[in-house]
DNA sequence: ACTGACATCCCCCAAATTGAGTGATTAAAA
DNA sequence: TTTTAATCACTCAATTTGGGGGATGTCAGT
């Protein structure tokens, strides 16, 4: 069997050189660079020609997040592990909207983070449990919604950028109907037009 | 330390006897009840009082869907994993919205699903790697959209219900501006109208 | 039996939005 | 150097939207 080649992008010179070594010790991986910057790792990818990338999104502003962007734009194949510190929910989701294949936090003992990878090859998702959460919390409703059934359906297709007509015709309902729906909507969420009702709906989680 | 209360819903008799006994062999475990159908549980929920509800959402129509819904509705706190044949990808994204925390498919391990209901009651979210990597994908951007960058960010501000004139305040460019992204996302996407851009858009990932 | 929530429909009005034309300029990238 | 991206301009007519004002019927809970 052929090694999978990985790259590790980690600014922290202690913390970096520990993975490279990890990643050495396994029989199965062989670490064929390591950066402390994305833009090095990036001017290197076609040359290291990776299958996984092992990264931090630390400290250097939005450089880690726009990294993956960057690397998954020139490199679509690439599969990419975040490791950090960071759990608040708009970096992990940032991080996987840019292209992130796992999500794992620095604490994970380093067999899980072998794990990971060949997890990561084979088809899975490697997260930390609690980033599986957040990620499933993110499909689910609110369920303390002030919304009745009806008027979450008509906000759905509001937010889907239908017009009172459409959503009439879809919901077999008269044009008015769906205006009184909105009307109340708008009363019950104390806004006073479509974007701010879609805003609050998302943000609580109402539709 | 409290035995962790276990119902099991599954309308598979020998599956659902392998279950329970599953989990009676597990010394944190106790299956308080076990039924063949969403209704029966939902009326007993309150007596038995379990934490986990593990539950296959086969065959009989939309009831196991609706069943997470209404369980989740009357009962919040516990937690449901699903366990299924079913890995067609809005079976998965129903039922995680419909508020199951974990979702596995019916071949694995015992071992793996006694886990499973652990790290759910460690506050995890047990998911099978390919279904980890289905949700993971949920989040991630077509790379091959036809739409500048640009007119990608305009076409999100407008799927979140802003009209041209909020955007243009947004982007700090003029409306007539917004107005010309706007047009060549419709030629772009071959389509005629805001609700046929954000759905297009949103299918294929582009936003 | 009554109340409240829900869902349905109707009318008026004025402002704003939208979609379809048909242009132009500039900078940067291929 | 030709294309793409991003910016702005003007017209026009149809549609949409938000704010009022009402109305009816059902159904669940008290």
């Amino acid at each position: 069997m052929r090694l999978l080649k990985v790259v590790v992008i980690e600014d922290d010179n202690l913390i970096r050189e520990a993975f490279a070594n990890l990643i050495n010790e396994s029989d199965k991986l062989i670490c064929i660079a390591d950066y402390d910057n994305c833009e090095e790792a990036i001017k290197n990818l076609t040359k290291d020609d990776p299958q996984i990338i092992l990264m931090d999104i630390g400290l250097p502003g939005i450089s880690g997040i726009e990294g993956i962007r960057r690397i998954k734009k020139s490199y679509p194949k690439v599969e990419i592990i975040v490791v950090t510190v960071h759990e608040d929910d708009t970096k992990v989701f940032d991080a996987l909207c840019a292209g992130a294949s796992g999500y794992l936090t620095k604490n994970i003992p380093p067999e899980r983070l072998l794990k990971a990878i060949y997890e990561l090859n084979s088809g899975g998702a490697p997260m930390s449990t609690s980033i599986a959460r957040m990620v499933i919390k993110s499909f689910q409703k609110n369920f303390e919604s002030p919304l009745s059934p009806r008027e979450t359906e008509v906000l759905q297709l509001l937010s889907r950028g239908k017009t009172y007509t459409m959503i009439a015709d879809e919901l077999f309902i008269d044009k008015e109907t769906v205006r009184t729906h909105i009307k109340n909507i708008y009363t019950k969420l104390e806004v006073s037009s479509k974007a701010e009702a879609i805003e609050k709906a998302n943000k609580e989680r109402f539709i």
